[in-house]
DNA sequence: CTGGATGCAAAGGTTTTGCACGCTA
DNA sequence: TAGCGTGCAAAACCTTTGCATCCAG
């Protein structure tokens, strides 16, 4: 009956600093990218430390169409964006869409939450897309 | 220079069929049920097809948080609710949420579409939980 | 007939787990 | 010192692919 303790480790440490450095990167390229300082740290480790901080509510877990998970270390109220060419990651804030969607009802359900992906393109894809 | 012809074949029908006779289910879903009328079908042929449908627009692939892709053969535009409890998935249609998304801008980006899902629970397991 | 569609099986890639050891509190 | 966290490696999963064969058009 001990409450879990979390413990304070470097490897933790680390790896919510390199997601902040990163733009919602994925857990394997938090891991690729912490191992350049951090060489014998596993895998499974950051999948457990980034799964743990998503559940403790530290960060967010963001589950996007056609791309592994990500991670967020913003925690204020926000969508994403996602790019259909680079798959670059945006967030949007929507203050307007927010109180909408917390009105919605749905039938024999009990709603506590919503998350929205928009899609389209970035600028600089649709540059890109433009010229071709 | 010849139109990629759609061939019609009876594991595409039976696939489609097995789809709307189940409730948002995935592909292995979709292929353990099929496997009991069309027990030689292979698991690629299921993806394949699932896939290719969803692709050219007949179907819609969901890709929601904490489980893996789900097929829905419904086209109308609706969003989806996803029970935190039993995973069930409900049809969710909001005009007034559609119409606000669609009006949301975001910076260097153009919005072609967004997703919605909602997260609660369903009457079922709210009952269930209470009862706790 | 012809080329798209299947079946089968193996490969791919991401995420999870079991276990023994190490380290924080 | 106790037991949570870590490293390592194998397992589990879902999904994709290569290839020979089959069959719809």
């Amino acid at each position: 009956m001990q409450r879990g303790t979390e413990r304070q480790t470097k490897q933790k440490q680390a790896i919510y600093e390199v997601l902040c450095s990163l733009d919602h990167p994925s857990a394997t390229e938090v891991y690729e990218r912490i191992r350049t300082q951090f060489p014998t740290i596993s895998r499974g480790t950051v999948f457990r430390v980034l799964g743990g901080f998503a559940e403790s509510g530290k960060i967010r877990k963001l589950q996007l169409a056609d791309t592994d998970d990500r991670y967020d270390p913003t925690l204020a109220s926000h969508y994403h964006a996602r790019c259909r060419g680079c798959g670059r990651v945006i967030d949007v804030v929507s203050p307007q869409a927010e109180a909408v969607l917390r009105g919605v009802r749905v039938g024999g359900f009990t709603v506590d939450g919503a998350e929205v992906e928009f899609f389209g393109l970035c600028d600089d894809c649709k540059k890109t897309q433009e010229e071709a």
